[in-house]
DNA sequence: GATAGCGATGATAGCGGTTACATTTTCTCG
DNA sequence: CGAGAAAATGTAACCGCTATCATCGCTATC
């Protein structure tokens, strides 16, 4: 039963390290059942081959019969590895970092890897932090978003033996391997998309100015190339805090009150041009006649509304997946280089633009 | 620099162990460094009082030095308990889970608690897998979604000492600790209002009939008590496949051909109920007066759109809160027995119904 | 038939900490 | 000032498993 229940009037003296009834068995009680020694065992779970087929069905029935489970830390501390992954995403709330939580996690569950997840908030220092903590862990490996990092973090990720993979972004000269896209294309897609559809003066809602660096990213593109293809610079405004459709909305109606001339958003996410299209339905802007609307992900919901929202798909899922794959291979052994892998990224136009 | 990249040319040996240049410092060397013993340095890290001042300082000053991190698997063998959480929760991408996920890490990231995170697709036999797996790192909990278990995993949350959370439902039978809200109820309460709203006629979208349990207790209060206040019984529509707003506007829409005297529906979640919205919308129903819509999660989003989508807010961020507060109480040794703990719902109107 | 070779298994020293217990140092106070 | 208690530190036995190396049969080889 559960123990600390505190019902039974059982006072278990703190900091006492006693086995409650039913220890929990051991390596040793399996090899004693099976009258075998702990080294054949191990050798049995863990490389089955080398052990005759006859030792191993009676180490199987011993294991079957404790219903022993071997304890991850004694082995992962002996053999100075662990079956964990240690994840970092900036937010645990953004879906996009969901999916390709979702896809690692599919990716690499069926290899028995267990994934320990950090969040940063979107700082670099908490970042920090999370990979020192992580890496006391001894990861199989450990995926960390972005491609800036503190100088702490940087020497750490550095000096470390432990596959690093730097997600969502790309670098000329990543830590060991970076898996993502380009996040300043994007912004110059959108650009150039919305002078193809005959737009004439940009508008950009934006969010976290300062510590989303990647959403920043975006933003440079899409200022740089506006003015490269003949626009003015685009008018902006800066959603306090996080960005919801709410917020978006709100700051879209600034936007536009303040600008009316502006015909063509691009909105840093989807949350954002999702309120920011509603706002203008509201507004009886006519979209996209009247005014375009891009956002930026792909989410699920984009597809749903009315109009449809042009948005930027992220390869989420591909990342997720990429990175398994890549990881895969690295325990392994077999790929022992890093690299960049750019999954691209895609315009979806519907009916906002 | 990082170990494994090939460009050197050194073919490192696998499985062989070879420390690298600098090897990782063992709290040995601090030892050493300070001129005390190991059981000092141990002490003077996880309980200073027990330390002098000064020689605090010193081992202070060799931790600096050599950037010493504690092996925290080392320690965690040894004392038999590890700064880990387990959560389990059926889907990555829901970001109702995310946002509890987001919370309980707010609230226990401070301590030094690390999550480690599995994902159970809905699956019972994938949550034993991933309940023995988590136990076998010994955590400092473990949190698992939902109150109905494998006979598995029941036995081996029963059997562990380890405190259980089962969160986002209640029962009166919690194997620890549950802190969640009634699903039931849910659909009791939407039936309610859809009663006082003056609705002739319901209907329900569901999804994964067979895999969300707790869905199908919504579903469960909300066709009881339609019959109870005087409906017949809700027409109905399942999606296949997972619940997203193009399924959801599809779903609706044949509902509706088949229904049409439906003028009043549920939707199993937001992102399938803003799927249905919008359907209506271009099917032409005018919402609220024809067809009354009500979603459940009160996403961001809900709130947004137009007319803005009644739903039901659940305590996903509250529930997060109040699991990082039990279990720190919990792992102080301070609240020796579970519980359950009601967090409540609230059912929020807004334009569509 | 002695020897090498090979597969299967056992013995055992760690992995890097923690902690019960022993020991030494420092107070406290009659 | 010395005895006893309290505080500070050291000693060493684990925690439970992995991995190296030694050992033990057996068969293949000459």
């Amino acid at each position: 039963m559960k123990g600390g229940k505190g019902a039974d009037g059982t006072k278990s003296a703190p900091g006492l390290r006693e086995r409650s009834g039913t220890a929990r068995p051991r390596m040793a009680d399996v090899a004693r059942i099976a009258g075998v020694s702990t080294a054949t065992v191990s050798r049995a779970l863990r490389q089955p081959e080398l052990v005759s087929p006859e030792v191993r069905g009676k180490i199987a029935a011993a294991v079957e019969h404790l219903s022993y489970r071997p304890n991850l830390m004694a082995g992962a501390l002996a053999s100075a590895r662990s079956k964990t992954i240690g994840v970092i995403i900036p937010s645990m709330i953004n879906a996009f970092f969901s999916v390709t939580l979702e896809a690692i996690e599919e990716g690499l569950a069926g290899a028995g890897y267990q994934l320990l997840i950090g969040n940063s908030h979107y700082e670099l220092e908490t970042e920090e932090r999370l990979i020192t903590s992580m890496l006391a862990w001894s990861p199989a490996a450990l995926v960390v978003t972005g491609c800036r990092h503190s100088r702490g973090a940087m020497r750490a990720l550095l000096d470390t033996d432990v596959p690093i993979v730097e997600m969502w972004e790309l670098t000329d000269n990543p830590i060991d391997t970076a898996i993502g896209f380009s996040q300043r294309d994007i912004g110059v897609a959108v650009a150039r998309h919305f002078k193809e559809r005959g737009a004439r003066r940009l508008g950009f809602v934006g969010a976290m100015h300062q510590r989303d660096y990647r959403a920043d990213a975006r933003r440079a593109g899409f200022f740089e190339t506006a003015l490269s293809v003949g626009y003015e610079a685009p008018a902006e405004v800066q959603l306090p805090g996080l960005p919801t459709s709410v917020r978006g909305a709100k700051a879209f109606a600034e936007l536009m009150s303040a600008h009316p001339d502006v015909d063509a958003v691009l909105c840093t996410n989807d949350i954002v041009a999702l309120g920011a299209l509603f706002e203008a339905q509201r507004l009886g802007w006519s979209v996209p006649e009247r005014l375009k609307i891009c956002g930026v992900g792909d989410v699920d919901f984009a597809a749903a509304c009315e109009p449809g929202l042009s948005t930027v798909s992220l390869p989420r899922r591909a990342i997720g997946l990429k990175i398994a794959e890549v990881l895969r291979e690295r325990i392994a052994g077999n790929l022992p280089t890093g690299g960049v892998h750019d999954l691209g990224f895609e315009l979806v136009r519907r009916g906002s633009t």
